[in-house]
DNA sequence: CGCATGTTGAAACA
DNA sequence: TGTTTCAACATGCG
């Protein structure tokens, strides 16, 4: 900032990473600049609610306006630019002159796609651009790179190549009280849109009732909050979770929305944890444990970076290739939670409506769509999460779906979750069900995860007549899902015949042994 | 090879 | 509330 050298404007990009705190895009974009161009980019066709819910684009929102106010208490402020950042970004880096260009790297591949287009046109303005990485704990090519080239394909190989990584960076210093400024930007202008400018009028947000509010101040607080419990974070023990309670959501942390959107860095996380468990003699391990949480999410980075085609079935050579069906009624009753399984119902309704769900949850429904009970492709069903969960990740999203359509990573694919036995070992009298489906709130408890079993005259004084008032489940799990084990494991040996990758290694291990008896 | 293990199954039994 | 059985996969270690 000495006003003898040449003026240097600098543009940081804010994409994920929405936070001041553990941000060294940040930091270097203020490194020997005299002006700031803090910018993110709106492209409103992008935005569409057939593509993404109400719901996230409004914690996006929110995570804007409280990252503009953090700026403007430092003396700058968010610039919000309009259209593909290929056009809008280039453009006004022309015009601002910037010599620098800082933003934290994304592995995902329409991140890279368009991250490439924009370094190639940034280095023909004679822009310098930095990426350090920032939205992980560690950098994912660089495990893959001590794994001998390929990413690790259980936790357990995981944890030893994290072991052998050491500890992770430490936070980035907070960047100082005032920042350089933004230059000739005129303050009414690049505001942080509404959610009606963005295509999203009220008749999107009716269903919407998300229970996290976005941004680096809320994340923060939330993460204060739940490291202030020493006792619970020393016992957090994921598995053991209760998906079926519901506000204020005590089984989990509910961070992952923050982590997910970069509002929380996941190195602060960590650092924080540390401190909890350093002070705790006995606490758990992962992968059970909260910092177990924090390296499943590692693990799956790591996954979706090594492994060809991570996003697909076809031409993932991790994933195994199933004769999913095809049935889009099937496919648009799970959506719209219209199976007739209150339970799965309820699950489908609290994501539409509140754009998240417990992860025990997540598996039910997830089973259910695929290996459990309807057969259909782990793709379809990732997308329908991807549309409505606040916390969306393209690596993590498609890993959890082909771990639990037993498509990779998993393999059990006999251990089906019950659709009525499941929810019943959590909520005898059906209360979640009951707050997400108002048409059961009458059910005796006795019925309320199968209703086609009440008598008639339970039902009609119910005021919920299967068949009427609600659907009448569209399969018969008690039949359907040993079908879908046999069809798992005709799919199974297809896929030893024809990718005999293991094969390869009974082919040796053959070698040299005796004939069978 | 044999065997234990894998973050989170269900049902039947004690 | 805890243990066994059901029917049974992939991986890694000894």
């Amino acid at each position: 900032m000495s006003s003898s050298a040449a003026p240097s404007a600098a543009c940081v990009w804010f994409r994920k990473g929405l936070r001041l705190h553990d941000n060294p895009a940040l930091l270097e974009a203020i490194n020997g600049s005299d002006t700031l161009y803090p910018v993110f980019c709106v492209d409103p066709t992008f935005y569409s609610p057939d593509v993404i819910g109400g719901n996230r684009i409004a914690f996006l929102l929110e995570s804007l306006r409280d990252l503009d106010a953090s700026l403007k208490s430092r003396n700058s402020r968010l610039i919000v630019l309009r259209g593909s950042p290929n056009d809008v970004l280039v453009s006004k880096m022309e015009e601002w002159n910037v010599s620098k260009l800082c933003f934290e790297s994304d592995t995902e591949p329409y991140a890279e796609a368009r991250d490439g287009r924009i370094k190639e046109a940034a280095e023909a303005l004679g822009v310098r651009v930095f990426s350090p990485v920032s939205h992980t704990l560690y950098d994912p090519n660089v495990l893959i790179a001590k794994n001998g080239g390929k990413a690790p394909l259980t936790m357990q190989s995981f944890q030893k190549v994290v072991d052998k990584a050491g500890p992770p960076p430490a936070p980035a210093a907070d960047p100082p009280s005032s920042l350089p400024p933004c230059g000739a930007v005129p303050s009414g202008e690049y505001l942080v849109p509404s959610l009606s400018d963005v295509g999203y009028g009220e008749e999107h947000m009716k269903e919407s009732n998300k229970p996290v509010e976005g941004g680096e101040t809320a994340a923060l607080a939330r993460l204060a909050k739940y490291m202030a419990d020493e006792a619970w974070v020393a016992s957090f023990d994921k598995p053991k979770g209760n998906p079926t309670t519901f506000t204020p959501y005590p089984a989990t942390t509910l961070l992952s929305p923050y982590l997910k959107f970069g509002c929380l860095s996941p190195r602060l996380f960590y650092a924080k944890l540390r401190e909890v468990y350093n002070r705790r003699a006995n606490h758990t391990k992962p992968p059970v444990s909260l910092y177990g949480q924090l390296l499943w999410r590692e693990f799956f980075y790591c996954a979706s970076v090594g492994i060809p085609n991570f996003g697909k079935m076809e031409g993932n050579p991790n994933c195994k290739q199933i004769d999913w069906d095809t049935n889009d009624e099937f496919l648009q009753a799970w959506e719209a939670g219209r199976t007739g399984y209150p339970w799965i119902d309820a699950v489908m309704t609290q994501l539409r409506q509140e754009g998240w769900m417990h992860h025990l949850a997540r598996h039910a429904v997830a089973c259910f769509l695929t290996r459990g009970d309807l057969y259909l492709s782990w793709e379809s069903g990732a997308k329908v999460f991807d549309k409505y969960l606040l916390d969306a990740d393209w690596a993590i999203n498609n890993a959890n779906w082909q771990w639990l359509s037993a498509s990779a990573f998993f393999s059990q694919y006999f251990r089906v979750y019950g659709p009525v036995s499941f929810p019943k070992k959590y909520d005898k009298d059906g209360a979640y069900v009951k707050k997400y489906l108002p048409v059961l709130a009458n059910m005796p408890a006795k019925y309320v995860y199968e209703p086609w079993t009440a008598p008639a005259d339970v039902q009609k004084k119910a005021g919920c007549v299967v068949g009427v008032d609600y659907p009448a489940p569209i399969v018969d799990h008690a039949t359907i899902h040993k079908t879908n084990i046999q069809r798992m494991k005709a799919a199974y040996d297809r896929n030893k015949t024809m990718n005999p990758s293991s094969g390869a290694a009974s082919g040796v291990k053959r070698k040299g042994v005796e004939p069978a008896r």
